[in-house]
DNA sequence: GCAAAATGTTCATTAATACTGAACATTATT
DNA sequence: AATAATGTTCAGTATTAATGAACATTTTGC
């Protein structure tokens, strides 16, 4: 469960864990990776980390950059998320409600849902004026700074908010951000009351969010 | 590189190469999966194969469904697929020439490439009185069938398109689906001299389709 | 354009550990 | 309740994943 300190996950086959470690190196920030970064970042010797590289790299997990020797994540796994989100019977059944909401509110509709202590979108609706539907789907972001993160954080239990913050801290991302785990969990109570979160510019400036948990 | 017959990759590290295969077993039409049906499925012991699975549960990449016993894909494949479309320049380049299109001609517009000898959809545009913008992206469909894959076919060697023809073979679909190698080289030469293919309901009734090719 | 540094790749050895089947536990079916 | 099917544990063994040193290649600095 919890990963050994340094190593990998210490959780059965070990080859396997360092390849899913390999996948997660890969950020919009770091697109691109060579050999040596990785194995500076997980401390795998080169010469193991090549032969999963080109294992993942057979199966289109991994491909090299066009003229140089960097990798980039595949579009195998584009394929796989499209299995992930067509078998996921949330999104359908939400989609007609999110449509509704959409139309009434004229806001932007976002269905979310939880991953290792981080929001993740699965859905977006824009209103139709906005030109690019830029899609969100897999995106994450911190729980305390969305209100969708803190609608759901609000119906955890108390041990699973520490958990979160202590796995992920309460970075800062404008003056507003709750950083502080007391006034964060006020704020979850105020919430329970309301039956809805809030989110009052503490992601992004120009920024405000209502949000309803869909329990169960 | 070629998969060698029955058991896995044969390239480099083998418990990566059965993790890979294990994740490939998905699709939206099985959705989840039993470790028993896994086993059979890639005629691996199911002891061993519980090693690798429950390494990828402990990853996220599989997850355990609700009151049952089965396996699903996990939440962890979709953020990737985020890193993956978030760092493809391709996307972010061609967004404005995408919508530019989608207001001229009205139509709904795709952005495709090609992986393993598939159609593989990176972005779409719906016009906007279409209300459900249903994503596509990840989706995977057969090159002859499609108008963006044959336009993909037009440019590739023979060599390509035969290896890809031996691949997956030439699926109908519908009663214009080109079936015959032949045909469908015919087909691909008339599309070098216009400089666009067609899709003449190929694939689905009353969907008609003109694609053309964006190289290099 | 050359030398130096950094990065990528090969390979043989061995220590580690992934793999396995048989036994047991649990769940589903009749 | 009995039976079948599926999931899980475990310890031994052989496979092979991991490794560092040597070599090849590419990039960098001058």
């Amino acid at each position: 469960m919890v990963p050994s300190k340094g190593k990998t996950f210490k959780t059965k086959v070990n080859s396997v864990a360092k390849c899913l470690l390999v996948l997660e190196c890969f950020s919009p920030q770091q697109a691109e990776l060579s050999l040596t970064q990785l194995s500076r970042m997980l401390k795998i010797p080169k010469s193991t980390l090549l032969n999963i590289l080109r294992t993942l790299e057979a199966g289109s997990y991994l491909f090299k950059a066009y003229n140089s020797q960097n990798y980039r994540l595949g579009f195998k796994l584009m394929e796989l998320s499209y299995n992930v989100r067509a078998s996921l019977p949330v999104v359908q059944y939400a989609m007609p409600f999110i449509e509704e909401l959409q139309i009434r509110t004229g806001e932007i509709v976002y269905l979310t849902t939880h991953i290792n202590g981080k929001v993740l979108y699965l859905e977006c609706m824009y209103p139709s004026k906005r030109a690019i539907t830029y899609s969100v789907y897999g995106r994450t972001q911190y729980m305390h700074r969305t209100g969708c993160g803190k609608a759901m954080l609000a119906y955890m239990g108390e041990s699973a908010v520490d958990a979160i913050i202590a796995k992920w801290g309460l970075p800062r991302s404008t003056p507003n951000t709750i950083t502080s785990p007391v006034k964060l969990k006020k704020a979850l109570a105020q919430y329970r009351e309301l039956g809805y979160a809030l989110d009052n510019e503490e992601d992004g400036h120009n920024v405000r969010c209502i949000a309803m948990p869909i329990r169960s």
